[in-house]
DNA sequence: TATGAATGAGAATTCATTCAT
DNA sequence: AATGAATGAATTCTCATTCAT
C-alpha cells in the first residue's frame, strides 16, 4: 500500500506549477533548485517525476501548448461569428499577455538549443505547433494553412516584440489593423476567386488543402468581419 | 593616443565576432570559453577587453542595435516601385535570415531581464527600434506608423517562429501572402479612406522624414503590388 | 513464534538474492534501488529487513562466508584419486566461475574497509578462510598448510585476474599447468624429503582432520597426477 | 605568455599523486573532492586535466602499470641469475606490498564496472596486462606465456588474499614454495622435454610460442633456481 | 598585452533513508 | 508487512573569473 498518488496527475500538476518560474527566467537562467523551491517540493521529487531538467522542459512545452489550445477553443467555441472569435481571441491575448509571452519564450528557449534539423524532427515541438495551427483553424474557421501561419507569425511577433519595443505597439490597435487587413484580403479574394477562377493566367497563389470547407468559410469570414469589434478598450491613435 | 584607438577598434572587432555565438546559443547558454574559442582568443583576452560576461553582453546589444537596418536602405533605395522594395526586402531577409534572427534574439535576451518600464526607458533599445521603424517607413514609403509596426511584428514573428516551427513556414510564401494582404488593404483604404472619416486628404498621420519619397509611393503601392514578384524561387505550396 | 521464523527465513532468502548484484557491482557501486529491483522488492522492504545498506552488506558477508565450499567436498568426496579431485575441483570452478568470483569479491570488498589487524581478528573472515583451507586439505588430502595456501592464492588469483585480464587466461589451461607443477613438486619432495632434513617420515607437519583419507592420498598424488585429465574441452594454446 | 606548465608532465604528476587515495579507498568510495584535497589542487584543476572521474581512473590504471613494469625491470635488470631476479622480485613485492595491493585493487575496481567483452576490448586494461606480462617474461627470462600467467595469477592472488586472510599467508614463505615448485617443474620438463621430445605418446602439455628462445632460457632457469634464496628474512614455519 | 592554468561557488543529478499509506 | 513517494545531503561536473607568467 504505497502512498497514494496518481503519478500522471501529479506530474501534470508539477508541470503547470513549473511553468511560471521556467518561462519567466528562461530555461538556462533558472536552476532546478529554484524550480523546486517555487513549486514547493524537493529537487529529489522533481527528479522523481522528470528524468532531467531538459526533459522537464520538453514536457512543459508540450503540456502548455496543449492547455492553450483548450483554452482558446473553450473561450471561442460558443461564438457564432468569426469576427467575434477573432476579437475574443485577441482579448484573451491582451488579458493574459504575459502568460502567452512566457509560453512563446519557452518554445524559443527550447528550440534554440536544437539544430534546425532537430527542430523539424522533434515530436514535442512539432506536435505543439501542429496543435496550435489546428486550434486556430477550427476557432477561426480558416483553412488556408498559409493564412493560419501568417496569423501565427503575426501574433507571436506581436507578443515578443512588445518585450523589447515596449509600449510602442499595442495589442488592440494591431488587432484592429489585422482585422481590417483580413477583411480587405478576404473580400478581394472573393471578388477574384483565384482558385476555381476562370481568369486564365492568374496563378493560384495558395494551394488550399480542403477546398470545400474553405470556400464556404471564407465567404462567411469576409462578411462577418467587423473590424470595429476588434478594437478593444483602447482607441486607435 | 594611438593605443586607445587600437584598443577601441579591437574591442569592436571582438564584439562583432562575439555576436554570432552569443545570439545563437543565448546569453545564458553560452560560456565565456565557447565565446573565446569561436572568436579565436583566450578567455583572458576577453576579460582584458570586457570586465564581465554581462558587460560584454550589454556592449554587444548596444553594438548590434547601432549598426542596424541600414542595409535595407542601401539595398532598396534605388528601386522605384514599392512592391519591388518589398520583394527585395524579403529577399534580403531570406538571404541573411540567421543574422536577423540573431539580432532579434539578442534584443529579446536583453529585454527579458528588464521590466516593461525599463524597456520603455532604455535608450539603446528604443533607439534601435525607432531606427528600424524609420527605416521601414523610408524604404517602403509607408507613413501609417501602425502599419509599420504591423510589418515589424510580422517580420520578427516570421523570423523567430521559424526557429521553433522549423520548415513549416517559409519566408517567400509568407512574403507573398503579406503582399496580397497589403495590396487588398491599401486598395480598400483608398476606396473608403480612413474608416468613418469623410475628409479625404486631411491628416498626415505620421511625420515621415523623407517626404519626397513618401509622397508618390503610397499611391503607387496599391497599383504596383505585384504579388507574384514576392514569391522567390520557392513555389507556393 | 511462527512470525519470527518466517521473518528470519525471508531475511535469509533476501540475502541470498542480494548476493549476486552486490558482489557483481561492488558495495559502493550498487544502489539500494538496484538491489531492490533485482531482488524484486521495494526499497522499503529492504529497509524493513535490514537497518541500513551497510548492515545488509555485513550480514551478506557473514551469510556468504557461512555456506562456503562444502560443494567442493560433496562433489569430490566419492573420488578416489587426487588428480581426479583436482580435475573435478577445477571443473566446478570453471562451471560456477562467476559465483566464486562474487564470493571472493565480497570478501575483498569487506576486508578493504578494515585494517590488517581487524582482518586478523575478524571472526567471520577468519572462520570462512579456515573453513576453506580445511576443505582443500580434506578434498585433496594435502597436509602441507603452505601448499594449501599456495593453492588458495593461485585459485583466487586465477578467479580475480580473469576479471581484468579477460580471456587472456583460461581456467583449464592454468589448471593443467598447476597439475604438472604439483606433480613435479611432490615427486621432488618424495625423492628428497624436506630440504636439508634427513629424517624421513618424521613430522606430521599439519594436523589433518580426516586422517584416514590423508594417509594414502599424498603417496598416490605424485604417481597419479595425470595432467591431461585437467585439461578440459579447451586445448592448450 | 601563459602560465608555464608542461601539461603532459603535470598530468602525470597529478596521476601519481592521485594513486594513493583512489587505490586505498577504491574508485567508488572516493570522491573527486577528496582526491583533489589529498592531491592539493581544486576540483576544477582535476577536471582541467581529466575530463571525468572515470577517465582519470582509466588513465591512472594505465599509468601505474607502466610505472610498475619500469620498476621491476630496473630493479632486476642488472641481476644475472633468474633465481636472483625472482628473489628480488618478491622482495620488492613484500617491501611495497600495500602499493601493489592497491594497484591490483584498482584494476579490479576498474574492470568491475565493465562487462567481460568490454574488458577484452579495453585498450588501457589490455595494454597494461600485456605490458606486465612482457615485463615478467623479460625479467625472469620465461617465455612460456602460460607459465607467465600462472605467476601473475599466483602473485595477484597472494597480494589480494592477504587482504582478507590477513597474516595467515606470508609472502616470503609462499615465494619460497613457488621457487621450489618452479625448480621441480622446470627440472621435470628438462628431464622429459615434452616439446621436441622423442618419447612417443607423451602429449605436449603446453604449446610454447617462441621455441628457440624458450629452450635455452628454461634450461638456465632450472639450474639457477636456488630456492633458499627466495626465503627472505622470515623462516619457513 | 595575451595566455590558459587555477579556483571554488554553484549547477545538475544521485541515493540512502524515512514515512504516510 | 509492504510500498514507493519524498527528502536533502552529497556527488560529479561546470564556468565565470582571477592571476602568474
Amino acid at each position: 500500500m504505497p502512498k497514494i498518488v496518481d503519478h500522471e496527475e501529479y506530474r501534470k500538476e508539477l508541470l503547470s506549477k513549473c511553468f511560471e518560474v521556467i518561462a519567466e527566467k528562461g530555461y538556462n537562467a533558472v536552476t532546478m533548485r529554484q524550480i523546486a523551491q517555487r513549486v514547493g517540493v524537493s529537487t529529489g521529487t522533481l527528479y522523481h517525476y522528470f528524468p532531467s531538467k531538459e526533459s522537464l522542459f520538453e514536457q512543459l512545452v508540450g503540456f502548455v501548448c496543449e492547455q492553450d489550445s483548450f483554452e482558446f477553443m473553450s473561450r471561442t467555441a460558443h461564438l457564432e461569428s468569426v469576427s467575434e472569435r477573432l476579437r475574443v481571441g485577441f482579448e484573451l491575448l491582451a488579458e493574459r499577455e504575459e502568460y502567452f509571452q512566457h509560453q512563446t519564450l519557452m518554445m524559443l528557449d527550447f528550440a534554440r538549443q536544437l539544430s534546425l534539423e532537430e527542430v523539424n524532427c522533434n515530436e514535442t515541438l512539432q506536435g505543439s505547433v501542429e496543435g496550435t495551427e489546428q486550434g486556430i483553424m477550427h476557432c477561426l474557421g480558416i483553412d488556408d494553412i498559409e493564412l493560419v501561419r501568417f496569423l501565427g507569425n503575426f501574433v507571436d511577433g506581436l507578443l515578443l516584440r512588445r518585450l523589447y519595443v515596449g509600449d510602442r505597439t499595442s495589442i488592440p490597435r494591431q488587432a484592429a489593423l489585422l482585422g481590417e487587413m483580413l477583411q480587405a484580403y478576404l473580400a478581394s479574394k472573393q471578388a477574384a476567386p483565384t482558385e476555381p477562377s476562370v481568369e486564365p493566367p492568374v496563378e493560384p497563389p495558395v494551394e488550399i488543402p480542403d477546398q470545400a470547407l474553405k470556400q464556404t468559410l471564407e465567404k462567411k469570414l469576409s462578411k462577418e468581419l467587423d473590424t470595429a469589434a476588434l478594437v478593444g478598450q483602447e482607441e486607435r491613435n
